[in-house]
Parts: C-alpha cells; sequence; structure tokens
DNA sequence: ACGCGACGTTCCGGCCACCGGACCGGGTCC
DNA sequence: GGACCCGGTCCGGTGGCCGGAACGTCGCGT
C-alpha cells in the first residue's frame, strides 16, 4: 500500500539538504540518484532496492540501469546491480587525483620507510577533508580509514592544515556551522578551534590528538601548488603510545619541502 | 532489445558492437561522449572542443556540462572543464576493483620488496587488461605503465596468464581477431599463441619477453576467486638486463598462494 | 495445489524535458 | 572597422522520457 500521495510528491524522507535538490525529472538527477545510493559498503542492490532507496519508479530505474549496464558505469550479477568497472576507469583519469597521487606516492612510501605509521594524502572537497591516498606501514590501524573516504575538516590534522594554510573562505563556511563532536576530545568551540589554527600557522603544521578517534593522534603539512596556495595535505598517524608528534612534523616538513618543488611545476 | 541468441547458445560473440552506439540521442548517451572524449592526457577541454569532438550542439553541451559541474563529476577552471574529483571518489567505491586492491596491495608490496622490480594487478575487461593496480621499485621504468591503463591481452604477461587460465569464450573470441603486433617480438599467429598459453598452463606462470615493450620482460600469475575461476592476475616486469624469470616466477607463485587464500573468502 | 507477494520485465499513450538553430555580447587578430 | 571564435542565452517544436498498469515467474506459507 503507498503513502498517499502528498501534494509536493515527496517519496524519501530526506529531510537534510546539504546539496541543492537532486533534481529527479532530469535524467541526469535521476542517474545520480541511482549511482549514489550504492554506499560505501552496499555491494549489490536489486532492482526494487534500487527503486526503493532513489524514490523513482521502478520502470525508469530498470530502463535507466539497462543503459548504464550497457556502459559499463553498472554491473549486473545474477540478478543484482553493482558499481561498474568503467566508473573506476574513468575515475583514475580525473587529473587534480592522478597528479597529486602520481608525486605523493614516492614520498608517502619514504615516510612510511621511515615512521612505519600511516600516510594520508587529502584535500578539500565541500566542508570535509576527502583522501586521495593512504599508505600502511606494518602497525595496521584497527578500523582503518579509507582511499576516497570523507572526515570533517575540523576534528583531522589534515582539515586543521588545510584551514590554517587555505582560503579564508572556507574557514568562514566552516565556522558558520555548529562543529560536531566526534570523539570527546573533539575541538567544538569556534574559538578554541581558531586558536588551534593559529598555532598551526605558527608552527607550520598542524597536529590533533584523539579528535577524530580515541587511540591516535596525526600531524599534518600543507601542500602549496604552483600558485602559492594550498592544494593538499599530507598527514602522519599513529597510536597515541608510540606517538612522536616532534619527528613526524620534522620529518614531514623536509617531505613537504620536496613536494613543493615538484608541485611548483605542475598545474593544479 | 537485446540480440538473445539462441538457446543454450555458447558463444555470446556479439556480432555487432565494434562501439556500442553511444546513441546520441539519448540524455545518456550524449553524457558518456562527453565524459569520455577526456582521454588520459586531456586535462581540460574548452566547451567549443567538447562539442567539436562530441558532434553535439554546443547549446547542449553547455546544458549537460552545467549539470555534470553542479554534480561534481566535471569541474571548471577558468573556463575549461576538467574530470571532476566526484569520479574519482564514485569510481573508488567499485567493489570488484576495491577488494581486490585492498587484499593485494600488502603483497605486491612485499613482491617489490623482494625484486625492486615493478609489480602490476590487472583483470580483464572486455578484449583487454585493465591494470588496476602498480606498485615500483627503486628501478622506475622510463614511460610508465598507468593504473587503469589497458593494453591487449595477447602481448603482456597478464593477459596471458588470464587467457591461458580464464574462460575458454575469451579465448575464442581473442583469437577470432587479428592478433596486433605491438612489438616485433609480440606473438601474432595464433598457433603460437595457443602454443604459449598451454606451456603457461603446465608451468602455472606465463612469462612474455620484450611481446609489449623492448628491453622488457614480464612474468605473470592467474588468481582464483571464491568458485576457483580466474579473477585478475599478479605480474612482475623488469628489464631483460637484470631478469630472473625463474626467481619471479617463485616469488609469484607464493604469493599466489596467499592470495588465493585471502580471495577464497570473498565474493568477486 | 493454490494463493500470495515480490520480483524483473514489457507495453504504450500522454506530456514535458530536451533539443538545437538563432542570437547576443565580448574578446582577439588582422 | 570587420571577421572570427568564444561562452552563454533564448524559445518554439517535438520526440524521448515517463510511469501506471499488466505480464510471467519465481519462492514461500498455507
Amino acid at each position: 500500500m503507498e503513502a498517499i500521495a502528498k501534494p509536493g510528491c515527496l517519496f524519501t524522507a530526506d529531510p537534510r539538504e546539504p546539496h541543492p535538490t537532486p533534481d529527479s525529472n532530469s535524467v541526469l538527477g535521476k542517474v545520480r540518484l541511482i549511482l549514489e545510493v550504492f554506499g560505501l559498503d552496499d555491494e549489490t542492490l536489486s532492482l526494487s532496492e534500487l527503486a526503493r532507496r532513489t524514490g523513482l519508479a521502478k520502470a525508469s530505474v530498470h530502463r535507466l540501469s539497462q543503459e548504464l549496464v550497457h556502459w559499463g558505469l553498472l554491473e549486473r550479477r545474477n540478478g543484482e546491480y553493482r558499481l561498474g568497472m568503467r566508473l573506476f576507469e574513468i575515475g583514475q583519469r580525473v587529473p587534480r587525483q592522478r597528479i597529486l597521487r602520481d608525486l605523493a606516492r614516492p614520498l608517502m612510501i619514504d615516510l612510511v620507510q621511515s615512521t612505519n605509521e600511516t600516510v594520508h594524502l587529502a584535500v578539500v572537497d565541500g566542508l570535509e577533508v576527502l583522501y586521495l591516498e593512504k599508505v600502511s606501514g606494518g602497525n595496521q590501524i584497527s578500523r582503518p580509514s579509507r582511499v576516497a573516504g570523507r572526515m570533517p575538516l575540523h576534528c583531522t590534522a589534515t582539515g586543521k592544515a588545510l584551514l590554517a594554510f587555505g582560503r579564508r573562505a572556507l574557514l568562514d563556511e566552516v565556522m558558520a556551522a555548529p562543529l560536531a563532536r566526534v570523539t570527546p576530545r573533539t575541538t567544538v568551540a569556534p574559538g578554541l578551534l581558531a586558536q588551534e589554527l593559529q598555532r598551526a600557522r605558527e608552527l607550520g603544521y598542524a597536529a590533533e590528538f584523539e579528535q577524530a578517534r580515541i587511540g591516535y593522534m596525526s600531524v599534518a603539512i600543507p601542500l602549496a601548488g604552483a600558485t602559492g596556495a594550498t592544494v593538499a595535505a599530507l598527514s602522519v598517524t599513529a597510536p597515541t603510545s608510540r606517538a612522536n608528534a616532534d619527528r613526524y612534523a620534522g620529518l614531514l616538513s623536509l617531505v613537504g619541502r620536496r613536494m613543493t618543488k615538484l608541485l611548483s611545476a605542475q598545474e593544479i
């Protein structure tokens, strides 16, 4: 039994609206809904499940999915849909990501060999950090972060490096909204955050102790592009038990200088 | 309407599919054209350039590109378009790719440390190998291959491993078309290729000497999924000057056993 | 066996989102 | 000035998209 049609036809209980209406009466809007209901872990979804989650008519989902399968953006495996290999392939061509990763990878491996800890490369996307690459040392973190994963800007070392050395407008935007409390030690007072960022500017690096995850800390530096603007951040994450923030900061700034030199020749 | 052939038909060789009609009078077809004209190196394209290459009306390209920028699949940088970060993000969620990479990465790094050469992880896509991951040793290759790059099946070690241990139908399909001569030493005679594959089946690994690139050779093994079917291949590539095929084969089969154990628990 | 529900799939008339030629303002080169 | 190309907008016609309805087929509980 359907819920009786309300005027305005809102299918999905979707009160939040961080991104403006993925206009569902345009083809592209529907495709967007379909591709984005595949969460990080929903590996496969049935046709009906897709229709339910997107709020689209089953016939529409069927038609569009067929076309997407034909393209390779979706794959079918005994009746279920999942994201297709061609998405990966096209995604790897994205220049901002590819250039940064290719340049940073060798340096990240150096860092891992010096520290035996986990090293992240991240950029700003929207009001979050987006991890472009991760290289782990021998000491694996229990619930690992993910490449292409996201975290808030204000509670991660990479995020704070990007905020401290990034565009002023970005900081204003982050400050405009309440700061989420991720752990008990997360900085949620705007004034305190501003102090931390000021300190980061003085030191040249940002740090974070159990503000994103209990038991772990991180140190991060900004990476400047050809124009001098900050384009990414590089961080070392370690368990607090064996952390050595000063050492990490020293290693990072060495690597950072090399990286800045490499980036200055590139168009980002 | 799919050309569903006779019941029980074993060979699914689709007669007409050189380019599967990127139907340009459907919205999705146009979007496909737009996203796929960004080659591996065309980092940015202007609106007019996009219209020219896709063959679409300028107004249409403009309208669709706007919507794609809004979604994040494209980005704008002083008037030019380029592939957007969200493509990378969605592409990283593709399960087949993510599972294989996450499992193989540590083992690939082991291999690199043992050999100091370049290690590739590849799958079949269409009639080519698609590289999912690459880990380089200290000895960089001059014109390096790329993650998400493609190569023919018949001239690479990974490709031959996938052919020798993969579905019979795939081999038939490859044999049906003439084999491209990539280097003077590429095997282009179907009979010879069949012999090489038979030899690979006996040895348990495939090898290639200067068939893909002069001065380099590779050794590859297949990786079997939970059902026992081959799902990917792992290879070591080295300059012929310092190559040691037997050693690579030994190291690979050790790693292959570990990988097969890991994969048996996974749904691929 | 039977009904039942949920599934994937197909059909088709209506309509609106999409189309693209024409146009505009601005920049650059000759 | 004029010829050219650029990014961007407008608007009337139309065909691609839409989605309710119906179909065949499973697997389940009765």
